[in-house]
RNA sequence: GCCGAGGUAGCUCAGCGGUAGAGCGCUGCCCUGAAAAGGCAGGCGUGGCGUGUUCGACUCACGCCCUCGGCA
């Protein structure tokens, strides 16, 4: 069993912002032979490198990288998008007798990936439209109420202020004819093919907190306002329009605030990103996690090369 | 020093003679094609300090301390 699955082998690293994911995913790929896949929503942007604290050139040098700046920012990325690239990425690398490294701290992302994504359509803006104008009209508990006769597993599930979700649900009946429940059942797995490793970096709640606020300073000291200034006169989409600092920094540009407030409600949003990831990570009993205070980087990279071997 | 306003949750502030509330923050949680997004839940805090009035004071009276504005 475990010959087979010998050049199988998919690792991961997650955790939350600014905890030293990418330098770990290089340092890996190195030792390994690897090749680093970014699981990241932002850096796959082209022209969000400060924004979306994406590897430096450096950094891409050391170890080959992949999804990190392929993306033109007025397109919509998703973690549908991010699976079928990623896929063929991983399997290549294995192809190469190579070690693929998926990194990245978005969590929807890395579920996709390792148990995949029940098979159904892509979004369909126009009905996401209208059901958003049904809710400024009739409320959302109007719409909640609509799902329940549609699909009662799904409603049961969301909250009937969660419009987004409830939307989504049915905007799938809508468009494959089948509730989302149904589906659900027909989620293929990853782990059926390959064997999944998951580390996670962690460290207390003040370490986190104080490394991404100087990451933030960091952040401006490198150019993000211009950088977003710059995003900020072209039409980008959706996706990339929420990546943390651009709405901060578009609104100090409108003049609404000076900087100083900007870097603080950056500041602010991100460690309640951090506190969001951690939360999502948290739950999830595969991940095996190395605590980065009690542990030399030197000492995580051993172990997990022994847990790989 | 005088006059005025005020000192209530981390912050900004409501309110009331019967042992306190809101928004934001914060913490916890949820999450299947927008996820760096979206949603849910959680508020015992010497009510600046002291004395008094009262069955009972955060709420009234007096004194003190502190903050802000105006006059000197």
């Amino acid at each position: 069993m475990k010959r087979i699955r010998e050049n199988k082998v998919i690792l991961l690293i997650v955790g939350p912002t600014a905890i030293g994911k990418t330098r770990l995913a290089i340092t890996l790929a190195k030792k390994l032979q690897g090749e680093v896949i970014s699981c990241d929503s932002m850096q796959a942007y082209k022209g969000m490198d400060i924004l979306s604290q994406a590897p430096s050139k450096d950094e891409k040098k050391a170890a080959k990288h992949h999804l990190v700046g392929i993306l033109d920012p007025k397109r919509e990325y998703s973690a549908a998008t991010f699976r079928k690239k990623a896929m063929p990425v991983i399997a290549a690398i294995l192809k190469r007798k190579r070690v693929p490294i998926v990194a990245g701290g978005s969590g929807l992302y890395v579920r996709a990936l390792v148990d995949g994504l029940f098979p159904t359509t892509a979004a369909d803006m126009k009905f996401r439209e209208r059901m958003q104008r049904f809710v400024s009209r009739n409320g959302s508990q109007e719409l909640h109420d609509r799902l329940l006769r549609i699909d009662p597993g799904s409603a049961r599930l969301i909250h009937p202020n969660d419009v987004r979700r409830i939307i989504r649900a049915l905007e799938i009946y809508e468009t494959t004819g089948r509730t989302m429940t149904e589906l659900k059942t027909a989620t293929r797995p990853l782990k059926d093919r390959y064997d999944i490793k998951i580390f996670g970096l962690i460290a207390s709640r003040k370490k986190i907190y104080s490394r991404i606020d100087s990451r933030v300073d960091k952040m401006f000291d490198c150019g993000a306002v211009k950088e977003a200034g710059k995003l900020a006169k072209k039409r980008i989409s959706r996706t990339a329009e929420t990546v943390l600092g651009f709405r901060e920094i578009k609104r100090y540009l409108n003049g609404e605030y000076d900087l100083e407030y900007a870097k603080d409600l950056v500041k602010m949003n991100t460690r309640r990103f951090a506190k969001r990831q951690l939360t999502w990570f948290r739950s999830d009993g595969r991940i095996k996690w190395f605590d980065i205070t009690r542990n030399k980087e030197a000492k995580i990279v051993r172990r997990i090369i022994k847990e790989v071997r």
